[in-house]
RNA sequence: GCCGAAGUGGCGGAACUGGUAGACGCGCUGGACUCAAAAUCCAGUGGGGCAUCGCCCCGUGCGGGUUCGAUUCCCGCCUUCGGCACCA
């Protein structure tokens, strides 16, 4: 018999799909009778270098999707592109010594070549790349649309700079005070630099996520906590001799009469004015300037003693009028809050330890509801059963209304107010780096900040000689590119030379696939809103808050901008795990990585993408086994030779209708569910391999012929999503055209009704035996039926039966 | 500390709304084919016991509970992984 040649099998089909343009889907003209449709995305790839194993996962899991969407019907947008720009291209190519373009563009080129051979079925006419002129032309479009509403602005702030890499950071790519890339500890320094206001959308972002059909509750979770919304208030405190307010914010203004103390940030503005002409001033001065070259991480590091220095001034707490000494200490955060905070240490962790520390007074003022709590230690109050003391005239009163009560009495005066304060920070863009997209802008002296008009778009990237790191941007050294006209009043103007963060290429990739060619927009309207939302977007955990939360917030502007109609871009996330090889993430560095090629070499494409799901549920990390592929194609083998046989057989004019008919039908009612309902993998894999076991067992018995045909074609049915090539070949092999394009089958329900089935009997809950009944049996005759078993007589042991319990189809269990 | 997910054979894992625990694959054992090997095919494979070809006991991280019946639900622990964390 012909044996299971994977690389002619899959050759063949990849050259028929191209020649057929199979997967390409056109864009709806108007006019066209409307169809289902769907839109299948996964994560574009970095090319940075080749596919690994995590993105022959990723890939494999839209390509089942997809597959499965289209032989039910739909009409499937599937695009793939490369987010080529950024840094891991750049730092490749300079590890190289070429150019970032060139070896972007061969890596794109490998994976192009790897896309390919695994088979994965992608409209490749919408094709696009983010370094690409004609792509980022539109993202400069974009960054003005958002400048012009004041949603991209230029400021001098303290960034996190990446000594390494040159450059400065976003705060979600600082892991731990250290850069998300390269692990180099991140320093801060006070740059003029561009940030997107995405701190204005903080609240949609959080309450649109109710807009989110489906998205794991964990990647939901770790956006909530990044927002990081805390809702309480603002309160003014005095200081009398300056004649200054302070505000500050609290989430518990119930705590307010425990106030013994006041600390400012060392970053605060009001520092140096606050500590002038006192005698503590050089001592304040000093610990100011120390607290500022203590790194992040060290300020933060929790098993620090507290430190901090008295200024000698006082405040005048709100409520009661007291005078309370104002500190300054690094624990507290000028980025959080306003800088400034009232000190609690009866109910507060941090006060606490530093009233310990500075022998500073602690005044309890809320106590549980019911009992007391010792004098002089910390009670944080976490429940609503807590009741405020010592609080004047709001002693007494249970903590919530406290809360209330004291902020309206505080807003009434005119010394408070209801807030809310966010750990979200705005978003910085701009990286002094080569290889990024330019940020359209100019500076000039008469003019200011100008931004380059819509039609001198796009701003292309100039060629320079040196483009290393070099702690300011490359492109300021390319005089001629820089040096340019105003457009407004025609004087000298020079270029920005930052580029943009690499995550503004990859916020809105998503809607240029809908309309890839368009050179007049980014895309027309009608073509996003007839695609998007995306039905279901497939990638990485690791992009749980950088990409999909920039994403989610560039829609919502074009949604305020009225250049699309959706206000979520994802409808449905999946996040596969990551891989792992002997007992490591899979990675380059660590040099445990499994070869898709090598593997592919070996034992085939389609042996690799059935494993990959195979190794267990997609959305947990798995462990790579060696040895389980090679299962994976012993099945093929095994499928290969049975539809082969099969095929050859005469035709059979019986109509199936036995027991392996009726298992085939079963397995296309589980499989059809796993993938679509649970969106499981691994399951339907299992459940075609035992339905082919099954078949092995009949397949000689003439009887069966019938049975064995039916249910040998329902088994390349039901796996051909995942292994389209071998599927095609036995499809066309036992008599069928384009399984492609045929239509997933349908369990018939007549099918799924036994006429016997296995009756489960047990006695107290144990099983005491098993006989097989007709369907339909009432239940008084199933319990006879039980207890005929001798077996279950036995267990009986002549005892009355005081209850019968039935499970109609499955079982009955006899208590006695 | 807070939030989230998860603990099942030698291994990866299955068991959908509480109803035959261990599907499927790997590995292992035995057999068939073969001069031999590879490939393939068949059988077995949670632990223990009685004994024999059938049955009994134990078994889903630990301790309780609800239930006729719990891997599944509830309470209390332990462990692992992930996220956040001097965020006021």
């Amino acid at each position: 018999m012909e044996r299971y040649e994977p690389k002619t099998i899959e050759a063949k089909w990849q050259r028929e799909w191209e020649r057929e343009q199979a997967f390409v889907v056109p864009n709806p003209e108007p006019g066209d009778a409307p169809r289902e449709h769907t839109y299948v995305l996964e994560m574009l790839p970095y090319p940075s270098g080749e596919l690994h194993m995590g993105h022959v996962l990723n890939y494999t899991l839209g390509d089942v999707v997809a597959h499965l969407r289209r032989r039910r019907g739909f009409t499937v947008l599937r695009p793939i592109g490369y987010d080529a720009f950024g840094l891991p291209a750049e730092n490749a190519a300079i590890k190289e010594g070429a150019h970032p373009r060139d070896v972007t563009n061969r890596n794109i080129a490998a994976i192009r070549e790897q896309m390919k051979r695994m088979g994965w079925s992608i409209d490749w006419s919408r094709e696009l790349s983010t370094a690409e002129p004609d792509y980022y032309h539109w993202t400069q479009w974009l960054f003005l649309k958002f400048f012009a509403e004041n949603l991209a602005y230029r400021k001098e702030a303290p960034v996190n700079w990446c000594p390494n890499d040159q450059t400065v950071l976003a705060n979600e790519q600082v892991i731990d005070g250290h850069c998300e890339r390269c692990g180099a500890e991140v320093e801060v320094r006070n740059l003029e630099q561009w940030f997107f206001r995405i701190t204005a959308y903080a609240d949609r972002l959080l309450d649109d996520m109710e807009l989110l059909e489906s998205w794991p509750e964990r990647v939901l979770t770790m956006q909530r906590n990044w927002i990081g919304r805390s809702e309480g208030a603002e309160v003014v405190f005095r200081i009398e001799e300056l004649d200054v307010d302070i505000p500050v914010f609290t989430t518990r203004p119930d705590t307010l009469f425990g106030a013994t103390f006041f600390v400012l940030a060392p970053e605060h503005p009001l520092v140096p004015r606050l500590a002038e002409g006192t005698p503590h001033e050089r001592e304040v001065l000093e610990y100011v300037r120390h607290a500022a070259v203590r790194s992040s991480a060290q300020r933060v590091d929790p098993d620090e003693e507290k430190t901090g220095v008295c200024t000698g001034r006082f405040v005048t707490n709100p409520v009661n009028d007291h005078r309370l000494p104002v500190w300054v200490s690094d624990y507290v955060l000028m980025e959080y809050g306003t800088g400034a905070i009232m000190a609690v240490p009866a109910h507060d962790e941090r006060d606490y330890a530093f009233a310990k520390r500075f022998e500073l007074p602690i005044k309890t003022v809320v106590v549980p509801a019911e009992g007391e709590i010792e004098p002089d230690t910390v009670f944080v109050p976490h429940s609503e059963n807590e009741k405020l003391v010592d609080s004047a005239q709001f002693s007494g009163l249970p903590s919530p209304e406290g809360k209330k009560a004291i902020v309206e009495w505080l807003e009434s005066r005119a010394k408070g107010r209801p807030a809310v304060s966010y750990r979200l920070r705005d978003w910085l863009l701009s990286r002094q780096r080569y290889w990024g997209c330019p940020i359209p802008i100019l500076y000039c002296d008469g003019c200011g900040l100008v931004p380059v008009p819509e039609e001198d778009l796009p701003v292309v990237l100039p060629e320079v000689d040196e483009y290393l790191p070099k702690g300011r941007s490359p492109l300021a050294a390319a005089e001629d590119w820089v040096k340019t006209t105003c457009p407004k009043c025609g004087g000298e103007a020079r270029r920005e030379t930052d580029t943009m963060d690499t995550f503004v290429d990859s916020s809105w990739y998503y809607l240029r696939y809908c309309d890839p060619q368009n050179d007049h927009a980014p895309f027309d309207r009608p073509m996003v809103d007839y695609w998007l939302p995306v039905n279901q977007y497939i990638g990485g955990i690791e992009h749980a808050i950088l990409h999909l939360l920039y994403a989610r917030f560039f829609t919502k502007v074009m949604y305020d901008l009225g250049i699309v109609g959706f206000r979520e871009p994802f409808a449905r996330l999946f996040n596969q795990g990551m891989l792992y090889y002997r007992g490591a993430k899979m990675s380059k560095s660590k040099g445990n990585v499994v070869s898709p090629d090598e593997m592919i070499e070996r034992y085939g494409a389609e042996a690799v993408r059935l494993y990959v799901l195979f190794l267990g549920p997609a959305e947990q990390d798995k462990e790579w086994q060696d040895a389980g592929i090679e299962g994976m194609f012993r099945f093929l083998g095994r499928l290969w030779r049975l539809g082969l046989e099969v095929a050859e057989r005469v035709d059979v004019s019986e109509e199936p209708g036995g027991e392996l008919a009726r298992k085939a039908h079963q397995t296309i009612a589980k499989v059809t569910d796993d993938i679509e309902r649970r969106f499981q993998f691994n399951t339907p894999i299992a459940a075609v391999m035992e339905l082919v076991n099954e078949i092995y067992g009949a397949k000689d018995d003439p009887e069966q012929a019938a049975d064995v045909r039916f249910a040998t074609e329902t088994a390349v049915s039901l796996i051909h999503p995942y292994v389209p090539h071998i599927g095609e070949e036995l499809w066309q092999r036992l008599g069928h055209e384009h399984l492609s394009a045929a239509p997933w089958p349908e369990a018939d329900p007549a099918f799924l009704d036994r006429e016997t089935f296995v009756l489960v009997v047990q006695v107290n809950g144990r099983v005491r035996g098993r006989v097989e009944v007709p369907a339909g049996l009432g239940e008084e005759e199933l319990i006879a039926r039980a207890k005929e078993l001798p077996r279950v007589a036995d267990h009986l042991d002549g005892k009355e039966v005081r209850k019968a319990i039935v499970v109609p189809g499955r079982l009955v269990n006899l208590v006695v």
